[in-house]
DNA sequence: GTCTTTTCTTGATTCAGATCAAGGAATGCA
DNA sequence: TGCATTCCTTGATCTGAATCAAGAAAAGAC
């Protein structure tokens, strides 16, 4: 499905439903988030929020790709998060963010007026362990990719974030074989990851050149040994262990 | 006071009373606490949990800094989280930790039984909203971290450490002056930084030649040129603004 | 369909920080 | 008080990735 073939859903039917904030809710609870909500859309390269912008509607990701960045005065730019589908946007207790948000691909919020949601939130114990546990789940990959930004190889950095999508694309358990989208350009890749987009192309290339992944267009890719990308990653060693 | 001279104190006292997870709670919850809690002290090197092991206890830290770290099949280690005093361990839903947790100075913990805890949490919003609040200031300094491992030299790399140590030393306000003690080694520094222990050295040093801090013993650092230090940061330009 | 812009690739060169190597200075222990 | 260990410094060299520099290949505009 396009991003641009989105239209408003009933709860009960959103591609979301079971992993976004609403996850835990109740009929009668969905029924409130229901009333609440309204969808906007963003086109790829849209900025949906400035780092210090008050904030004022929170938002689950119904569908495509955003970015969280950081800005250094000189222009470096280092990208702390990657929100996908059922992530969230905003916290409790947060009136502005600390990065920008930036839309990747086209994509499309379910948005509601912060000040309702924080109300409902103290009064909807679903709701806030739901928003716990995508903090928790945002902290962990957050340390994940200290790691890898520490302490990685370029080759190591690139191999981790095709193995991501592709454990991703497997999860959503939509996509049959391994043939992925980057929903990035080499640049942004290059900013998720520490590296610059030179570095970036170069190691792609050298797995295509080990047959490690096969390109084809500027966004499509396909895991082609997947135990080798296992391998390359440098992470545990049951790199073979599909999962 | 040196952690090996604490002792159990009544909540009341408690120096983390009004910053851990008991911060917003009143007097019957905090006796509630008061009846669960054990100390538990930590010699400095002695690893509190490993990787993957079951938590039967979560604890706040009282006080001594305790570290959090990933390693990789290699050997190749890196920090992932600092824990000073207030911070905690453990999370609502989690059964085990996803990295070492490592005494780097002796500390002393607050630890309360994992189960028991987890029931008393979702019985008082006082505690839930406190750990809420206590992981996403993790997941911030988690993200200002990545913005360091994946974009600054090893200077500003070591400039912010020294920045990090001053602003706390500052905040806690016990600290006249700008006299801080170093609670790791430069090996500990350099896994916390992503770099490796002689550059940590070298950089120290270069900070030292030129005036912005002086060294004396080991683990004696002042910073003397607290705007100097702000600007080697590489952070927002408002580096002379004392915050 | 042609022109323009953006994005990607590839090569040459440089450089920051890693690695290798050797001492020196604290610290702790017997 | 001496010995051993751990921790730190400093120098020499190496190297992975950044930077500089062209072009080529898509994608989009008109």
């Amino acid at each position: 499905m396009k991003n641009s073939d989105f239209v408003a859903v009933r709860c009960e039917e959103c591609p979301i439903r079971h992993r976004a904030v609403c996850a835990r809710c109740d009929g009668d609870e969905l029924a409130i988030l229901e009333s609440m909500k309204t969808y906007k859309q963003y086109a790829a390269g849209e900025t949906i929020l400035w780092r210090g912008e008050p904030l004022d509607y929170v938002a689950s990701l119904v569908h495509g790709v955003a970015s969280l960045s950081k800005t250094m005065e000189d222009g470096r730019t280092q990208m702390v998060g990657l929100l996908l589908p059922s992530d969230f946007i905003g916290r409790p207790g947060r009136t502005e963010v600390e990065f920008d948000v930036v839309a990747t691909t086209e994509l499309t919020l379910c948005r509601f007026e912060r000040k309702p949601f924080e109300k409902l939130v103290v009064e909807t114990p679903h709701i806030a362990q739901r928003l716990m546990e995508l903090a928790l789940d945002e902290l962990d990959a957050a340390r994940d990719w200290m790691l890898l930004l520490g302490r990685k190889t370029a080759r190591e950095k690139i191999a981790t974030f095709i193995d991501m999508l592709a454990q991703r694309s497997l999860a959503s358990g939509s996509a049959n074989d391994l043939k992925l989208e980057l929903p990035m350009t080499r640049d942004q890749i290059a900013n998720y990851l520490g590296l610059t987009l030179e570095t970036v192309s170069r190691q792609f290339n050298a797995l295509k050149k080990e047959g490690v992944i096969s390109l084809s267009g500027r966004k499509e890719i396909e895991v082609v040994d997947l135990l080798a990308l296992r391998t390359a990653t440098g992470d545990d060693s049951d790199g073979g262990m599909l999962s």
